[in-house]
DNA sequence: TGGCTTCTGTAAGCTGGCTCACAGACCCCG
DNA sequence: CGGGGTCTGTGAGCCAGCTTACAGAAGCCA
C-alpha cells in the first residue's frame, strides 16, 4: 500500500506532490504484476486508468480483425501510458501487454484529472505528453506514405535507439526484445521483409542482429543513412562471384 | 482591435472568459485575412502562436522534399489549429494554407499558455483537443497500414461527411473544395487511383462527382461499406458488352 | 474571347513488397 | 535431454497500385 507512492515519486511527472495530493494517490492507485506477454488493456475496454510503468517494458499495439498487427509503441520505466482514458471512457481502441514481466502502476483516471485541476503545471506536462505522442504517430505515417521498406526501418532502428538505446560511442544496444516480426509491425511489412533488410544492413556493417535484439554498431553511418545524407543504397547485388564478407 | 474579441467568443474553447482575460486576449490576438492557397505558416518555421479559424476552410499538410503531398487534416470555422505550438517553440512541422479564402485569429502562444494556467478546465478541452486529433492520426495510420485505396477512400468520405458535411436525409455535401489530388494526399494513394476508384462509387450510385466537390447521394450504404457490413466490392467489370449505367 | 492553367479520365506496363511454402536454428519447459 | 513452440532465412510467383503518357473539360484572367 505505500508502494505506490514510493513508484509514484520516481515519475518526473509526480515530483514534489503536496502531502495531500500524495495520501489521495497513494490510497487510490494499485500496483499491479503482470508476466511477459500478459495482457493488461484491450481496444473495447473503456478507459477508466491510467497507468505509469514502474518496471519492464510494454508494448502498445493494435490488431486487425484478420490478425494484422502493429505496433504503436514501447513503454520506457517511468513513463505513463494509457493516457487517453483522460479524455473520455471511451473505448481504449489498443491493446498494452507486458513485452517482459513488468510492474505498472494503476491509477483511477478521475483522481488524476482531480489532480489537473490542482495543478495547471502537471496538466500542461500531461498534454505535451500527449502532444508530443502525437508528432510521433504524424511522422509514421509519413514514413509509410513515403518511404520505402528500408528506409522506413532505418529510421524507426534510430527512433528505438533514441527512445530505448544504451549508447556506447558509436555503437547502441536497443534495450528491448524485438523479434522481426515486431519490427515489421512497427513500419507496417511483412516480417519477411524486414528479415532481409535486416540482413543486408547486417552485411553493410550498420547493425548486429540476434536473436529477438538488435544493436546498432555504426550509429553515425546509420543516422546519415536515415537523414538522407548518405543515399540509402538500393540491395547489393544478390548473388556476388565472391561470398559476402561475414561479420561476426 | 476589438474584432478579435468577438471572434473568439464564437469559438467554444472561449466562453466565459473573465473581464481581464477577455482583455488580455483582446489586446494580444490578432485577426490576419488569407486569400485562398495562401500560406499561414510553414513548416521549419517556430510555432509561437496558436490559431482559430474565424472565416473560411484550412488545410493542414506537409509536403516531401521531392513534391508528394500529405494532408493532416481540414480545419472548420471556429477550430483551433497550430495548436502543437502549446508544446514547445520547436518548428511546426507542417503546413498550414487557406482552402478557401479565410479570416484566422492569432494568439502568441504565451498568452495562451497563461489562460490554461489560469482556467484549469480550458486547459483541460485543449488537452483533449490534442488527444482526439491525436486518435484521428491513429486512425489514419491504421487505414494506411490494413487498407486497400478503395476501403481508404470510402472511409475518407465518411469521415469528412462527419466533420465537413451537411447531410440532407441519406445524402450529404461536403462543404469542402476537394479535388482527386486532395482526396490521394489524404488517403496515401495516386491521383489517378482516386479517379478511377471515385468512379466506381458513382457508378454505384453511392456518391456523385462533380469539379472540386464530393456529394454522397447514399449515406447509409456508403456508412455500410466502410464499416465492412456489406463487402467492400471489387471493381466491377470494366468492359461489360452493355453500357455502363449513366446516372447524372 | 481566346489562351493558359488546373482538373479529370483512361490505359499500358512495371515493380516493390506481399503471399505462400518450407527448412533450419534456437529456446524453453517438462 | 528431447520435443514442440517460436524465431529466422530464403525463394518463386503474383498483384495492387504506381508510373508515364496523353487528351479533353472546365474555370480563370487579361
Amino acid at each position: 500500500m505505500e508502494g505506490a507512492l514510493w513508484y509514484l515519486k520516481r515519475c518526473d511527472l509526480f515530483e514534489r506532490l503536496t502531502p495531500e495530493q500524495a495520501d489521495r494517490l497513494n490510497r487510490r492507485a494499485l500496483v499491479r504484476q503482470y508476466k511477459r506477454n500478459a495482457l493488461i488493456y484491450s481496444p473495447t475496454e473503456p478507459g477508466q486508468t491510467v497507468m505509469v510503468l514502474a518496471e519492464g517494458r510494454i508494448k502498445i499495439k493494435d490488431i486487425t480483425p484478420d490478425g494484422k498487427e502493429t505496433i504503436l509503441a514501447f513503454i520506457e520505466e517511468g513513463e505513463l501510458f494509457g493516457e487517453l482514458a483522460l479524455l473520455d471512457e471511451g473505448a481504449r481502441q489498443e491493446y498494452a501487454e507486458a513485452a517482459v514481466d513488468s510492474r505498472v502502476l494503476v491509477l483511477p483516471r478521475e483522481d488524476l484529472l482531480w489532480l489537473m485541476e490542482s495543478r495547471p503545471e502537471l496538466a500542461l506536462s500531461i498534454t505535451k505528453l500527449i502532444g508530443l505522442r502525437r508528432r510521433r504517430i504524424e511522422n509514421r505515417l509519413r514514413n509509410v506514405l513515403f518511404l520505402s521498406s528500408r528506409e522506413r526501418l532505418v529510421r524507426i532502428l534510430l527512433e528505438l535507439q533514441e527512445s530505448h538505446g544504451e549508447r556506447y560511442c558509436n555503437r547502441c544496444e536497443i534495450r528491448l526484445p524485438l523479434s522481426h516480426q515486431d519490427l515489421a509491425s512497427l513500419i507496417g511489412v511483412t516480417r519477411e521483409t524486414v528479415t532481409v533488410v535486416l540482413g543486408e544492413l547486417q552485411r553493410d556493417g550498420l547493425i548486429r542482429v540476434q536473436r529477438r535484439r538488435v544493436t546498432v554498431t555504426d550509429c553515425r553511418r546509420l543516422a546519415e543513412l536515415g537523414n538522407g545524407i548518405l543515399p540509402v543504397r538500393a540491395p547489393p547485388p544478390r548473388h556476388p562471384t565472391a561470398r559476402p564478407p561475414r561479420r561476426l
